[in-house]
DNA sequence: CCGCATCCAACAAGATACTG
DNA sequence: CAGTATCTTGTTGGATGCGG
């Protein structure tokens, strides 16, 4: 009872500890685009346009906002070439995203099959 | 068939099976309350009023609405004992979102101490 | 081609009051 | 206590048009 109790105890704070932390990160990737724009950038570095036309149906003005939130959080650069063209490129601290992505797939998948199963 | 296939490639084409999969758990999650309420009741099953005073700053419509969500998506039950007490529980299958949780909270974490350090 | 400004619609969410 | 109803407000997103 005393371990038991302790565990318990020892897990609550940590989840407790844990909960800012995984709100800050929600914060910052939730959202109908955030993710599908790193995704789109995975694929390759992208002009606006092309960024544009490549989510469907995403305006230019949020495009515009969620780069800029992306850019702010350091995920996503912006550079202009020597040409003039500009380019959003993923960076790699967007690649310190893959592990909570990859667990974010695993559960998503994990949720559509008991769907599928009728488990809920 | 399509042999040794670039790596590249295939990371393309993981990344876009990932996509729709991860928008889901996202889809689930996100939001201001899930997490804390998932959390919340990480320390213990509570009644309706027992979980409003401890996410301080709920108002009931919201919390009824999130605890609908929860409950569908099978993450919480309510449970209604003999002496008519409604408690909400915490099922086994939000344990599921162990993973996901502990790699949000990380970089989370890391993202916080990036801004510290000013590297952003 | 890039992207901001403006206006507007839709929806999420807060406050408050009220019922079984 | 466990919610629901209603009203209001705030935020988000789409459409359009314009300037660089």
């Amino acid at each position: 009872m005393e371990t038991a109790t302790l565990t318990e105890v020892r897990d609550g704070v940590k989840c407790i500890e844990m909960m800012p932390a995984a709100e800050d990160a929600l914060y910052i990737i939730a959202g109908k685009w955030k993710v599908r724009i790193l995704m789109a950038l995975g694929m390759g570095d992208k002009r606006f346009n092309e960024l544009q036309r490549a989510l469907s149906g995403i305006s230019a003005r949020v495009l515009s906002n969620e780069l800029k939130d992306l850019e702010l959080n350091g995920l996503v650069t912006k550079q202009t070439l020597a040409n003039g063209t500009i380019l959003y490129v993923r960076n790699d601290y967007a690649d310190s995203l893959r592990g909570v992505m990859s667990e974010l797939a695993k559960w998503g998948l994990l949720h559509k099959q008991k769907i599928r199963n009728r488990e809920i």
